[in-house]
DNA sequence: GATGATTATTAGCCTTGTCTAACTTGTCGC
DNA sequence: GCGACAAGTTAGACAAGGCTAATAATCATC
């Protein structure tokens, strides 16, 4: 009864559920993918105060292309966790977790456009795939794209 | 009165709601959005039966890292939309269309994987990151990608 | 061919993210 | 300061995608 060598085939890992590898790949995109909107938002938030000295929902309802509803919706949620603080019926400001967020998102969003670029691909395809890969780039690949970019 | 210039500064898009360079970029990524997980579905389906010669929830359960429920909503959804055909308490099988999605996530798969490795990333970090990226890359820039991988 | 383990389904809950319709507030011109 | 119009909010609907708990079917295996 000493040691156990194999009672259960396996059971150590401190995981959720199994941790297949392609499991983990797939967790990892679901937790990508829930941070995606709070990143496009606070980006353009970001962007929109710089532009035009603050950021309305209006405007951002434009940008992203919903309704206000749903920008107001959403905007619930951003100050819930955190990203922005704001008053009713006045204009939105980031937090400082929040403008710590967006200046990253910047950032990166940057990168992978000029990477797209650099590549040869179109301004207008690059800024589209850009809008939607830069949510799934990691540390490691982001790093590779910017040297690529630079060197190029 | 002959011709117009610009009545209305622009009014020709068939587009919903006004079509700001950005707002369509949003929109597309939404669009792709909404079909990450069938994309990700059928191609996990495609690569079981191909290796098991069926497919069965429990396993694409454990692949994807959800629950059986989860999967089996989820196959609800994906046989309401014609790509498979499942009867109660048996495998799933793929339908013409569904195996059409298939291959052609299984390529554009490949390719992105193919590309990140040719960068240099190392092959866990490009998995993961390919099974994200993967559905936000455009025909375009897959075949820059390609072209990139190929002359590495 | 009974029975216990594995697999699948169903029911029901929750959050997110989108919308429309209706209402309220703020702003700007006069 | 009033009234219109623009902007913002609220209410409520709906689908997707995740979960747990409970139930049902299938399959091994003896
Ligand atoms: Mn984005
Ligand atoms: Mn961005
Ligand atoms: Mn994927
Ligand atoms: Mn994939």
């Amino acid at each position: 009864m000493m040691a156990d060598d194999h009672t259960e085939a396996e059971a150590l890992e401190p995981e959720a559920r199994p941790a297949d590898p392609r499991a983990e790949a797939f967790q990892g995109v679901r937790e990508a993918r829930r941070n995606e909107l709070a990143e496009d938002y606070v980006e353009l938030i970001a962007e929109l105060i710089h532009e035009h000295g603050e950021a309305r929902p209006v405007d951002i309802a434009t940008k992203m292309g919903v309704t206000a509803p749903t920008v107001a919706k959403t905007l619930g949620r951003l100050a819930r966790d955190g990203l922005i603080t704001r008053a009713k019926y006045r204009s939105v400001f980031l937090t400082e977790e929040g403008r710590a967020l967006a200046r990253e998102c910047q950032q990166r969003h940057e990168i992978v456009l000029r990477f797209l670029l650099s590549l040869g691909l179109d301004p207008e395809t690059a800024e589209r795939d850009a809008e939607g890969i830069e949510h799934h780039v990691s540390e490691r690949t982001l790093a590779l794209f910017a040297a690529f970019a630079d060197r190029s």
